[in-house]
DNA sequence: CGCCGCTTTGATGGAGATCAACCTTCGTGG
DNA sequence: CCACGAAGGTTGATCTCCATCAAAGCGGCG
């Protein structure tokens, strides 16, 4: 069930084969199904734990007033989302479904358990949380920054990574569902542009992007195009020198 | 030395005696001044412990590769910048100073000690990591959707609630060192259009901005232009059933 | 005084938004 | 099994916000 967590953690410290039970355990306790386009999580509600992502992708978001929306980022199995938000009244944005989405609760408790029990896994656990704040700060980059084929490049190459440190990468190719317009919402560019630049992209032959799957052809020329630089992901095993010996 | 961090805190949780003299012997031990516009830490750097800002201004930033930056984030006094990142083997992005800037080394193992030693002082960091997340959230919104002068309008209104929040407000004004410049890395505009803006604000009687001070004429309507929602800062108290009593 | 960092102004160009269709695919029900 | 509708993708025309380039003010300080 976690397994995608797991394997995304790894790539921080060696978990001993008693840890990854642990989480495997906590990842089974309140597993949930919901369908594509539904809201997991709202802004205002309040919440109790930390969602983890099984299956599926999701998609964290807020609204303007006026009606334009937001994607601040995408969550894809193996993701946590929210790591100690309970200590907050309530949630500043919402949590939604793009496709159909198997969630496991992990409740205040389970997470303190697992957190006291291990500080190795209580390390892995902060080391994915300050990544997730890491990819935060890139989007604002993206944002700021590139230029519409650089940032849908950079995402591009972000979620293929991200993807492939769980375990859910096939060779140059990973599932990639988010539609053009949830794409539009997350680079802050029109659906029509969206559309043009995946065509450029296309026609560059750095990608192929169809039925939900995202094909790369040249890892390298799309890395140079969006001036991807890897490191802010930190899959080197910052946590080595912790290693679990089993 | 640490009351901007103290009053900070203390939106979320009151804190003892004790805990309120723990922070400020923690914020006092390690102790140094930096000169306006130098690097206090740098990309690729391995961090060892977490900053406090006591005084003076910073941002994090970041590089790309053909030379355009975009600024992060700026860190005010109170702020701590990168909890446990010296989980990490080195920084994903750099700090630098924007004015002369007073700092506060503070040691992995002073930071645990504060942690281990009251859970409330622990759950306050904790809250403060999650709002410096919100921030950053609420950055990607701002420049995926606000066009320019909804933009600055944003970034006045947070950094002045901001400052605020920490007692480093005055009435209706606070510290705003950033240049033009800075503040066009920060907001992904050219410096050109930077000034453009700040007339067509001033001209609107939305803001005054002169010798590193800002005074907002009107905050309803400054906060109705940005379409700025508190909510995202927590600043009401989200730990009042754990306040201490004395 | 004269220089340097910062701000301001004007003129021009371009990336991407917006508007309005049209097309394609696919699931659903008659 | 085809009709139809909805959701997603594609295209063309036009407009606008903001970037870029270039130069000129301005204030503070050595």
């Amino acid at each position: 069930m976690s397994q995608a967590l797991i394997r995304k953690l790894q790539n921080f410290v060696k978990l001993s084969a008693a840890e990854q039970r642990a989480i495997e355990r906590a990842g089974s306790e309140r597993v949930r199904r919901i369908g594509a386009h539904e809201d997991i999580l709202r802004e205002g509600d309040k919440p109790n734990g930390a969602l983890l992502i099984v299956d599926g992708w999701a998609c964290r978001y807020k609204y303007l007033e006026d009606g334009r929306r937001q994607i601040v980022g995408f969550s894809v199995p193996g993701d946590i989302c929210d790591l100690n938000v309970f200590l907050l009244k309530e949630m500043d944005h919402s949590i939604g479904s793009l496709t159909e989405v198997v969630v496991a609760d992990l409740s205040r408790e389970t997470l303190e358990g697992l957190m006291s029990g291990s500080t190795r896994i209580a390390h892995a656990l902060w080391w994915d949380n300050l990544v997730a704040n890491a990819i935060q700060r890139e989007w604002t980059i993206n944002l700021g920054q590139r230029d519409a084929v650089e940032r849908m490049s950079h995402l591009f190459c972000e979620l293929f990574l991200r993807q492939k440190s769980a375990g859910r990468a096939q060779g140059n190719s990973c599932d990639f569902p988010p539609t053009q317009a949830e794409l539009g919402d997350a680079t802050g560019l029109s659906t029509v542009h969206v559309n043009r630049t995946l065509q450029q992209m296309r026609s560059a032959d750095l990608i192929t992007l169809q039925n939900k799957r995202l094909v790369i052809n040249d890892i390298d020329a799309l890395m140079r195009q969006a001036m991807f630089n890897p490191s802010y992901l930190h899959l080197d095993r910052d946590g080595a020198h912790l290693d679990a010996n089993d």
